[in-house]
RNA sequence: GCGGGAGUAGUUCAGCUGGUUAGAACGCCGCCCUGUCACGGCGGAGGUCGCGGGUUCGAAUCCCGUCUCUCGCGCCA
């Protein structure tokens, strides 16, 4: 028998009445009535309600116990009276009348509290973390995120996916991210990378000849964190197949992401989630940008951007005219039932466009056979009948740039969305974002650059990259997206090196800097290597979505802050002078 | 690097346009209470109001600087 316990502290029902039971665990609330006290044992499993009265000869000591001490007890299993059962514990019939106790670890006064979900400030959670991650939400998200981790590694084992370890310390990596850099003792002024992902490692597992891969993979990437973005380091479901084509790719991991959060759709919710079943819609890149104005549309909201610019050409509404003249576009993103809504809603969304850097928010109303608003009156019947509006409806127009346009008519989307209430929160809502373009201009040095993985294969390969304008080659490139939320990134990698070349010569890489800086993946590629291609959704988002936290340190178990510092561990720190030495380096003295 | 918000008891917060003794709740300490489950009741301790400077007869409150946390922008192939 263990020394500690008989039964976990869900473990017992009226079942086990009589029985003389061991529990440890820590004490989560005490209750003294004076010569009566309760303690609520509770250990990873679930609580227990613990009796003891005066006629016990060790009352006192155990009176004069902290919350969060840890004891074993001994005692026996009793039913409660029907008036004191507690049905909101899986517990709560019975109770163990203490005979013995054992303090195993006794606790200071706490600097948070453990038994009770209020929020706290970030400093003193992550501080002191471990009391965190004992407090109920925490503990249960990271229950979840086991569970989800464990669910994945099942599913693609039983998909033929071949589970991998590569290298941590590894070679940095010109494109992308700011890397995290780890000097070298034995070959001082060299440094050695930590991956922002495996991706070329996987390639070249699918270059062995492995044909399907899988990793829990960390990823190391120093850029500023944001809710969404833990500084430091986060992990993928990272995966890579041999011989696919994109929809390959597509239907290898729809069933699983499905499976995973069909199989979570209830956490935390009072009713069960709805998920989008696949296959998943696929929306071309640029149709993104120009129904949701954004590459990561959030599908629950029903509101779609259209184009109006015709309306406006030649009118006399000369302020978008004038601007349409230049080459401006008008977007247009129209609500329904807007017969009650007062001026003040208009004029809010007005002073909310003006927060946003813009001139204004026009709208158009119809209502009982009139169109009304600011710009109405600028318009003729003609041009307003080809708006197609109903009843009630009303719609607000933006008109700029193609880019600026559409990137704020995608906001405009999100906040007449919030405002009506029109969101279906209970839902997750799973597309494909296809056909990213290869290649996309430098604003700062108008270059040519990558516009996502330098690796992916171009959509119509060497010809496309010989007669087509780069800006318009596209890429076998896409996008998982669920509810607004970019889960991973994809592609169909290029596997022939005469093509690999010509895509870097475009974006400025000289043969000889190619060779260079991947010499390993581009000597593989001369080797034979199969077409592949793979994806790599982000655990730690997935795992946010489901728990449905806004933000996602609280899927962490240990996250660094904001600043990127673990508090708790107090990294990073400064090191001593001869550790410099043996490495080679020497600080800066920055004043 | 830039912009918004915040920093008051161990913790979460209140504290108006400056006014003399800076409050509440939880926690902590003491006393009372044998059926609670966020137990209850009575009493108590606990504060350099982030830090530095300024204005003022007087600053938690107003001004300037600075530090820290957080959200966003930049950044994130």
């Amino acid at each position: 028998m263990n020394t500690y316990r008989t039964h976990y502290c869900s473990d017992l029902s009226i079942q086990n009445l009589d029985q003389d039971v061991v529990l440890s665990g820590w004490i989560d609330t005490m209750r003294d009535h004076g010569n009566l006290l309760f303690i609520d044992l509770r250990d990873n499993y679930g609580i227990t309600q613990c009796v003891v009265d005066s006629s016990n000869p060790n009352f006192e000591q155990i009176n004069a116990l902290n919350h969060e001490t840890v004891i074993k007890i001994t005692g026996k299993v009793l039913k409660r009276s029907s008036d004191t059962i507690n049905t909101s514990l899986k517990t709560g019939e019975i109770e163990i009348v203490i005979k013995a106790f054992e303090i195993l670890s006794k606790s200071d006064i706490l600097p948070l509290p453990v038994n009770s979900d209020i929020e706290y400030g970030e400093e003193v959670r992550l501080k002191y973390r471990y009391l965190d991650l004992r407090r109920n939400k925490l503990h249960k998200n990271i229950l979840l995120r086991n569970k989800v981790i464990s669910s994945i590694r099942t599913k693609m084992l039983k998909r033929g996916f071949i589970e991998f370890q590569t290298p941590i310390l590894t070679s940095t990596s010109p494109e992308g991210a700011r890397d995290y850099l780890v000097p070298s003792r034995i070959h001082q002024g060299k440094f050695y990378a930590l991956p922002q992902a495996p991706q070329q490692f996987k390639q070249l597992v699918m270059i062995a000849g492995f044909d399907k891969y899988f990793q829990i993979a960390p990823c190391f990437r120093d850029e500023d964190s944001r809710s969404d973005r833990s500084p430091g380091e986060f992990y993928q479901l990272d995966f890579e197949m041999s011989f696919v084509t994109q929809e390959d790719v597509f239907e290898a991991i729809e069933p699983v992401l499905f499976e995973i959060f069909d199989e979570n759709k209830s956490f935390s919710r009072d009713k069960s989630a709805q998920v989008g079943k696949y296959p998943f819609p696929k929306i071309p890149y640029h149709e993104s940008l120009e129904k949701y104005g954004t590459d990561k549309p959030d599908l629950r909201n029903p509101l779609l951007i259209k184009n109006c610019t015709e309306v406006f050409v030649d009118s006399n509404f000369k302020i978008f005219a004038n601007k349409v003249k230049k080459g401006s576009v008008v977007k247009g993103i129209q609500i329904t039932n807007t017969e009650d809504k007062p001026r003040s809603f208009f004029d809010k969304l007005n002073d909310w466009a003006k927060e946003e850097g813009e001139a204004g928010l026009g709208y158009i109303t119809y209502q009982q056979g009139e169109y009304k608003g600011p710009i109405a009156k600028h318009l003729s019947k003609d041009k307003l009948e080809t708006l197609k509006l109903n009843e009630g409806d009303s719609i607000f127009f933006v008109c700029n740039s193609i880019k600026e346009a559409q990137l704020f008519s995608g906001k405009v989307r999100d906040k007449l969305c919030m405002e009506l209430n029109l969101l279906d929160k209970n839902s997750f809502q799973f597309c494909w974002i296809v056909d990213f373009p290869m290649y996309e201009i430098d604003e700062k040095t108008n270059k040519i650059q990558f516009s996502h993985n330098p690796f992916s294969m171009p959509q119509g390969e060497m010809e496309s990259l010989k007669k087509m304008d780069p800006l318009e080659v596209k890429a076998y490139q896409y996008d998982i997206v669920c509810n607004g939320v970019e889960l991973s990134s994809g592609a169909i990698r290029n596997h022939k090196p005469e093509i690999m070349y010509k895509s870097f010569e475009i974006a400025g890489y000289n043969k000889e800097t190619v060779e260079k800086k991947f010499s390993g993946m581009l000597n593989a590629l001369k080797f034979g290597a199969p077409p592949h291609g793979g994806s790599a959704p982000g655990i730690d988002r997935m795992v946010m979505l489901l728990a449905d936290e806004p933000n996602i340190r609280e899927v962490i178990a240990f996250p660094m802050n904001q600043q990127a510092m673990d508090l708790m561990m107090n990294a990073p720190s400064e090191i001593e002078k001869d550790r410099l030495e043996e490495l080679g380096l020497k600080l800066i003295d920055k004043d």
